[in-house]
DNA sequence: AGATAAAGTGGCACTCGGTGTCAAACAGTA
DNA sequence: TACTGTTTGACACCGAGTGCCACTTTATCT
């Protein structure tokens, strides 16, 4: 069985539903791996690290490392998991009156703020991503999946037009290669720009851009 | 040093420059991993053939298969390395003074009717990484690759502008993505329908839906 | 409290993709 | 034929990830 996804059967009476001690431990060894490895990270390549050094590290063995993480890669992304559900959830949000296209930005637009909340955190994952192709490509995958939901979401919003799911489709994707264009400018950014700044003026270009084609 | 490139440094006098007999023989060994490994993979899933397993069918051993195939998932994808090239390639020929929109669909319709061109093997190809979510996630990370490539190309074209730089990396995105998904759409078609009849739509779609975006 | 079940952990052997080495087999040249 | 450089197979090795089992810790039930 997996750790960290169970409620206690509590006979009922009792009210205090506090984590219990074994979530609170749980939870306190789960950020020790992940601080290990992201020390390590940060010092050395990616690659060069091993997760036996890891597990070493954060005094754990390696297959508790790997109950805690499906895989390494994971040590790095495991926190900025939610952030799909994130978009899909600010999207759901929208008035449904409202025209697909703004409802779009306006979701991506709190996607991006949500990045930004903790900024510190994310951006470091992201200077260490941006060092290991093997990170970058399970970066990639990772918005992969995204683009699969939010095509899904798009859907019922298109149903009007004959060619829905292709357009969902192009949407999506569009959409979210603005984010990640935005995001990637962000980061390599020298200044202590903020990731809205960089977003704004891309989905601006897009709209631009293909405005008057033929 | 790796086979499969090299010149012969032939003293200069001798015309016939055939391949030489090491040439063919290295090109049919190729050959002959590769359809050891497709045919596995059309069988099976793509995860559960081992490289031992395509070695011995191929009666070769591990060690030279992986001199001819630097990755297991090259396999598969080795034969559409070149297709990123031909893309670049087709927006480098278009006339200078044409609007970069145009240009660049162009180039992709030149790029999707080279992969017409070899239909059945694509297809085959694409059929097998339909299958296998490591080999979407590889597919997708080449094609990432190509955007790099193509916004490079583009960007001088946009210098009258002054947000160059991101401009040139969201028409690359879009365009790329919009090639991504009108292959998806093809390959999971149960028609023989060409793969260029579910391009050129979802070109549309990206243009029209953008057209009137605030 | 003490017994008992359940969850979590560590150690170990194992699989698989991929790399490096090295001696033997081989093609091409003279 | 003998010489030279390339290609090959066998083998040992590495790191990520899995499965198994005995052991400890936490929760639950008298």
């Amino acid at each position: 069985m997996k750790p960290g996804s169970d409620e206690r059967g509590a006979t009922d009476a009792d009210d205090t539903d506090r984590p219990g001690l074994r979530e609170r431990k749980k939870e306190r060894v789960r950020e020790q791996i992940r601080q290990a490895a992201l020390d390590l990270f940060d010092q050395r390549d990616f690659d060069s690290v091993t997760v036996d050094e890891i597990a070493e590290r954060a005094e754990v063995s390696k297959s508790t490392l790997f109950r805690y993480f499906e895989t390494k890669e994971d040590l790095v992304f495991a926190n900025s998991r939610a952030y799909g559900d994130t978009l899909l959830a600010a999207f759901a949000e929208r008035p449904s009156d409202e025209s697909v296209l703004r409802s779009l930005r306006a979701a991506l637009v709190s996607l991006v703020s949500g990045l930004q909340a903790d900024r510190s955190r994310y951006l470091r994952g992201q200077r260490i991503v941006a060092r290991s192709p093997s990170l970058v490509r399970r970066s990639i995958e990772r918005q992969y999946e995204w683009e699969d939901g939010l095509a899904t979401a798009l859907l019922p919003r298109l149903s009007n037009h004959d060619d829905a799911e292709t357009r969902a489709s192009v949407l999506a994707a569009a959409g979210l290669a603005v984010v990640r264009i935005a995001t990637r400018r962000w980061v390599t950014a020298a200044d202590d720009s903020l990731l809205i700044d960089h977003l704004l003026p891309a989905l601006d270009v897009l709209a631009d851009e293909l405005k008057d084609s033929d």
